[in-house]
DNA sequence: CACCATGTTCCTTG
DNA sequence: CCAAGGAACATGGT
């Protein structure tokens, strides 16, 4: 679930529910999630705290919060892999991997992760070593390039680098560079300055464009039919098709490639999966060669804002 | 049962 | 010291 574009949309979604509502209560039901951060400190500093402002950096969330003692604390969280995080009746019981719940009144704060991968802490080094933003202006092709240097590690996984360029996870990382059209096995140092550019520029219309799949599309914001305010990645009931096409290549091995019908391929890289079209994607593929797609699809493709 | 999963950190090896 | 690869974390879905 979360990735650059989902964390956006969850901070766009949950700043306003949250902003001006003082903590009364807090449960901890998983220490291991506030790490480094001790129940006692935590606790301590968040009851009677008032939210102020939510924010993202990279995969990160940044809660601003108002002391009661007077100060102020950022509370940084991070979804993991599996983590949601949304506001739930306080009489409704608690779900089944609730790490911490935040008492807001008659609303609960849920911060949920069966996998338990996520953090919410009081600790905010972690967003010292986060590259820039990709879609601000120091994200540029100089920067980009400075960064790739002369690593000889394949593109895809330098992507997944936060300190290269931070909220790129696995995903977008395959999905720009199909956009890009850039071989996920190419070796960083090896990019052309045009490969850069193409990339950086394919890196922020694939997040740009997933955020606005988020913010557009209905989104399944009630599992159950009481208005409970929770915010589900799921999409609404009958928006399926849209949701089918949102991907060109992550996660559709086999599947013909939306561009030129080649069948997608899955590699591992870093013990982790990498999707790429093998035609549009050539290794060496550094000259124009457009005659085996289908002009019908690149149409479509087009259309969404794809990089040619 | 086997394998896979949107992330990060730590350890080992070279 | 750095780069690269792999395991670990913990649980659920297919």
């Amino acid at each position: 679930m979360p990735e650059l574009p989902e964390v956006e949309i969850l901070t766009r979604h949950l700043g306003p529910w949250l902003n001006g509502r003082t903590i009364r209560a807090i449960a901890v039901r998983r220490a291991k999630i506030l790490e480094p951060t001790s129940i006692v400190h935590f606790t301590r500093t968040l009851r009677g705290a008032k939210f102020s402002g939510l924010r993202r950096r990279g995969k990160y969330l940044l809660f601003d919060l108002r002391l009661k003692t007077g100060g102020t604390q950022t509370l940084l969280g991070h979804l993991g892999m599996t983590g949601r995080m949304y506001l739930l009746p306080a009489k409704a019981p608690p779900p089944k991997h609730a790490a911490v719940v935040l008492n807001l009144g008659a609303d609960n704060f849920i911060f949920e992760d069966a996998r338990y991968f996520g953090r919410l802490t009081l600790d905010t080094k972690a967003i010292e070593k986060l590259g820039p933003e990709p879609l601000e202006k120091n994200f540029t092709n100089l920067a980009l390039a400075a960064a790739l240097g002369r690593s000889s590690q394949a593109i895809k996984i330098k992507l997944l680098d936060q300190s290269l360029v931070a909220g790129v996870g696995n995903i977008y990382a395959s999905e720009a560079l199909f956009r890009a059209r850039i071989s996920p096995c190419l070796a960083a140092c090896r990019l052309q300055r045009r490969e850069i550019a193409s990339l950086r520029s394919a890196i922020r219309k694939t997040l740009m464009e997933a955020i606005r799949f988020g913010s557009t599309v209905p989104l399944n914001f009630s599992k159950g039919d009481h208005g409970d305010k929770i915010f589900y990645y799921g999409l609404a009931p009958g928006a399926e098709n849209y949701y089918d096409e949102r991907l060109m290549v992550y996660d559709r091995a086999g599947k013909p490639c939306r561009l030129c019908g080649t069948p997608i391929r899955r590699i591992v890289q870093a013990a982790r999966s990498t999707f790429f079209c093998p035609l549009c994607q050539k290794l060496d593929f550094r000259a124009s060669n457009l005659e085996n797609r289908n002009p019908r699809l690149q149409n479509r493709i087009d259309s969404k804002g794809c990089d040619l």
